[in-house]
DNA sequence: ATAAACCTTTGAGCACACTCAAGGGTCAAT
DNA sequence: ATTGACCCTTGAGTGTGCTCAAAGGTTTAT
């Protein structure tokens, strides 16, 4: 696959790909005429990216995430380590958002505007 | 409370604070001299806000989001809307959320690297 | 053969959210 | 009266994550 059915697939531009691939966070064959060419896995990965990045990852922590996880050298254990201090991280991050949600629907309920209506 | 013990309280820097005031987030009150005073009220909106920032919301949507709280002249229904399609959005960044936390889970139990360790 | 739709690189520009430096005023303690 | 810890404003600089422009090569269709 060449990287603007990709860019279509994944609904992103060709060089927001590019850009990834520069910061190391992808990585892509090349054809005869020097053209990228992308894998299925290429596809899955740029999504995990995506994801990731949508919940509040940089871009270098999640290019440490997947490196970490291409990384056969790493053992099993260091792997497991750094899955499980993000999914720490992640678990924090959705008591934060159901924090908020409480919030919101708590105002929703009493309509008076966040307890804050008072300032000016 | 003048800006530094708020900005102490939030550990964020006075700097930040006086940002947020430019992009009409918050505001303060002003003493005699000229330093800005700030109630209890005010470090409550600071707190949601730092809250709604680590969630990814941008200080725009914020910004909105606080104003239309306070505005007086918002029929009940208007704000209400505005909470409905806030929370909306939360909800539907707490499923991303638990998607990738599964799979991060699913990672961490067939150790496996993400299905991505054939990619080089 | 020419157009249209792809692809390539390099390098500059932009929006966002700070962050810091400069130059100065205020206030409490010694 | 001086020191130190605050505070003020203005304006410039930084890092992140794109986004675009320029100038050109490739492929497919007519």
């Amino acid at each position: 696959m060449r990287i603007g059915e990709l860019a279509r697939r994944l609904d992103i531009s060709t060089d927001t790909i590019r850009f990834y691939e520069r910061r190391g966070l992808i990585s892509a064959a090349r054809r005869a005429n020097g053209y990228r060419d992308y894998s299925a896995e290429a596809e899955a990965l740029l999504r995990l990216i995506r994801l990731a990045q949508r919940l509040g990852f940089t871009l270098a922590e999640i290019g440490a995430l997947t490196a970490s996880l291409q990384d056969q050298s790493l053992s099993r254990d260091a792997v497991a380590a750094i899955l499980r201090e993000k999914l720490a991280e992640i678990e924090a991050r959705t008591a934060d958002l159901q924090a908020l949600g409480d919030v919101l629907r708590a105002r929703l309920a009493d309509v008076c505007p966040l307890g804050l209506g008072h300032m000016r």
